[in-house]
DNA sequence: TTCCTTGTTGTACGATCGTTCAACTAAATA
DNA sequence: TATTTAGTTGAACGATCGTACAACAAGGAA
C-alpha cells in the first residue's frame, strides 16, 4: 500500500478561500463573465464543484471578495512616499510589464459590466474609486503648492486617471499599437506640462 | 370578426435583422454578456426564439453584425469638413448627452470582453480602430502643419483617443464625478496644449 | 381565386447554469 | 486509539442556455 493515499488534502477557510478567489481571476482573465462558471471555478482551483458554496454564500458574494482582492493595492498609501513618488509610483505601477501580466484587461471589463447590476459591489466600487481619487488630487495638490503652481488638482487628478486608464485601455485592446514606454511617456509628457518637469524615476 | 386577425407581420429580410440587431444591442446595454441570450433578444425585438437563426447564421455572426453597427458610425468621414471640424467633432459627439444615452458602457464592455476570444469580430475590431486612428492623425497632423507647429500626429492622437476613452470611460462608471462639460474642457485644454488655441464649437 | 415563396412560430434536444445537501473523510483533539 | 470537528465530495434539482427543425401562415404572383 502507498503511504499517501489520502482522496484529497485539507486547508483552513482562508487559504482554501484565497485559492478560489486567485481561481475566479483566472477564469475572468481567460474568458470574462461567460467563462466565470462555478464549475470552471472549481476546475481552476482543483476542488470539487460543490466547495465553492461551502466558503461563500453565493456567486455574488464570491465576485465581491474578487473584486475587493483585485482593488485592495489601488487603495494602499505608502506613508513615507512624497507626491512625487506617489503619482510616479502609481503611473509606473500602471505601465509595469510584469503588473502588467497579471491585471487583465477581460477580468476588469467583466468587473465593469457586472458593477450597474450588482448594489453591492457597485457600492465597493463608488467607495475604492472615492479613496483612489482623493489620494491622488492630495498629492497633485501638495506638488502643485511645493511648486507654487496654481491649478485645480482635482481637474487634474481626473485627467491623470483618465488618460493612465484610456491608455490601459487602448493599449490592451491594440497591444500591437504602441509600446509600454510610449504609454509611460505620454502620463509624463502631461504632468510636465502641468506641473513642470517631473523626475520620472 | 375584427379586419386584422393575422398572428403576426412579416418584415423583409434586410428591416427585421436591423430590429434584432438594435434588440441586441438594448440587451448587451442592460445586462451585459449574460444578458446576451436568444430568448431576451428575441423578446425585446417581439418576435419567437427561432426566428434569430433564420436571419443570422448563428450568436456569434450576430454579434459581429452588432459591432459593425456600433462603430459604423466611428470611422465615417465626412470630406466638407476641416481639419479641425473633424476633431471637435469627434469630441463633441463623444460627449454628447444626446448620443450618450445611446452608447452604452455596458454594450461596449461586453463587446471588448469578447474581443480577444472571437477571432473574426477581433480582426474587425483591428480594422476599424486602424480607420478611426488614422482619420484623427491625418487631422492631427494637417492642423499641425497649417498652425506650422512641430508635433508628431501619431502621439498625439493616441494621447487624444486615450483622454476621450478614459474620460468616457470614468463617466459612466462614477457619473456624479463630473460632468459631461467638464470632460468636452478636459480635451479642449488637452488640445490647446498641443496644438493651440482651438475653437470649440 | 389558387399557388408558391419565405418569413415566422414553437417545441424539442442535450449541455450547462447556480445552488442544495447528504455522505464521506482528513486531521486535530482527547 | 477512539472521538470530534469541519473541510470536501459528487450527485441531484429546476432553470436556462444555443441550436435545429417540422409545421404553419402572410402576402405577393399567377
Amino acid at each position: 500500500m502507498m503511504k499517501n493515499e489520502v482522496k484529497y488534502r485539507r486547508k483552513n477557510s482562508h487559504s482554501r478561500r484565497q485559492d478560489l478567489i486567485a481561481a475566479g481571476i483566472r477564469c475572468l482573465g481567460e474568458g470574462g463573465i461567460s467563462n466565470f462558471t462555478i464549475d470552471k471555478i472549481c476546475k481552476q482551483a482543483n476542488v470539487s464543484r460543490g466547495l465553492i458554496n461551502h466558503h461563500f454564500k453565493s456567486k455574488d458574494e464570491f465576485l465581491l471578495c474578487i473584486y475587493d482582492q483585485m482593488t485592495a493595492h489601488l487603495v494602499e498609501i505608502d506613508n513615507n512616499a512624497s507626491a512625487q513618488q506617489h503619482i510616479v509610483g502609481l503611473i509606473e505601477r500602471s505601465f509595469d510589464q510584469n503588473s502588467f501580466e497579471k491585471s487583465n484587461l477581460r477580468a476588469w471589463l467583466a468587473i465593469w459590466g457586472e458593477v450597474a447590476t450588482h448594489t453591492e459591489l457597485r457600492q465597493l466600487h463608488e467607495s475604492r474609486y472615492q479613496i483612489y481619487k482623493n489620494n491622488l488630487v492630495h498629492s497633485v495638490d501638495e506638488l502643485a503648492k511645493a511648486k507654487s503652481i496654481n491649478i485645480d488638482a482635482d481637474t487634474v487628478a481626473r485627467q491623470l486617471i483618465a488618460l493612465i486608464d484610456g491608455l490601459w485601455l487602448e493599449y490592451c485592446l491594440h497591444s500591437n499599437s504602441f509600446s509600454l514606454d510610449a504609454a509611460r511617456n505620454d502620463c509624463y509628457q502631461f504632468l510636465t506640462t502641468q506641473l513642470g518637469e517631473i523626475a520620472s524615476k
